[in-house]
DNA sequence: TATTCATATGTGCCAATGCTCATATGAAAG
DNA sequence: CTTTCATATGAGCATTGGCACATATGAATA
């Protein structure tokens, strides 16, 4: 037993390795997680929140949600686009504006249980 | 009607006024959305979501997750004070280490939630 | 086909955030 | 009371991310 091992006195005394064994058993893919870490940060920015909240109102335009949340179309368009490319939201054409809605009733499930968290 | 008003054209032309009046009732309250983003943002992080995955298997000390997740003591600690200082984490002291563990299961019913999302 | 106008997007800036390294803290054991 | 050691924390650094500004795009209309 060389001195040299013991980076972590930690890891030869304090780590209870059944339960350190068994919980990496448990635990759910690597990619899954980070995906779903990717999904929570989606929903991490309270300008995202309130245009979904807009949404599970009714659907609405971009020029809409601007004046609604008394922000710039720049900044409405460019969050879109982000709730866009994670598949939250979907958007089709309506003469020369554009229609954006939610894409399905499971983000409104997610969001439901952590306004349930918030408020209670 | 002085032309300097059209900053936007939009916001004669686009709007719909009564869809946006409509919505505007049914928003909840800005810091509600303000600090449900803040709970979502909590778990936007891939370290933080391994960290919840390891404490609904099981309470474990500071030195069993760095084990487990393969990072230092130093970075999980920083984020273990994340987590408690948003209440999601509680902590107990046993002899020399510090055992932490969910603070509810509504934490687990979010994420939950959202992992079925992800994994559909 | 040319023009209009709602929307999309590239760039730059600044604030926020996660990690590392070094060090402090403080309960337990001697 | 002193030492030990798991944990906590402060500072610095690199990266990310949201917004403003300017400009591009492209469907609809004339």
């Amino acid at each position: 037993m060389s001195p040299e091992k013991a980076a972590y006195q930690c890891d030869f005394i304090c780590v209870h390795e059944d339960v350190v064994a068994s919980v990496k058993q448990s635990m759910p893919n690597e990619v899954v997680l980070f995906d779903l870490s990717e999904l929570f940060k989606i929903f991490g920015d309270s300008t995202r929140i309130r245009i979904l909240y807009c949404l599970f109102a009714h659907e609405m335009c971009v020029c809409d949600i601007a004046t609604l949340l008394g922000m710039t179309q720049s900044a409405i368009s460019h969050q879109l686009a982000v709730l866009k490319r994670s598949k939250l939201v979907s958007s089709r054409r309506d003469g020369k504006t554009v229609i954006y809605a939610l894409a399905d009733d499971h983000v409104r499930r997610i969001i439901d249980q952590g306004f349930e968290h918030v408020t209670e």
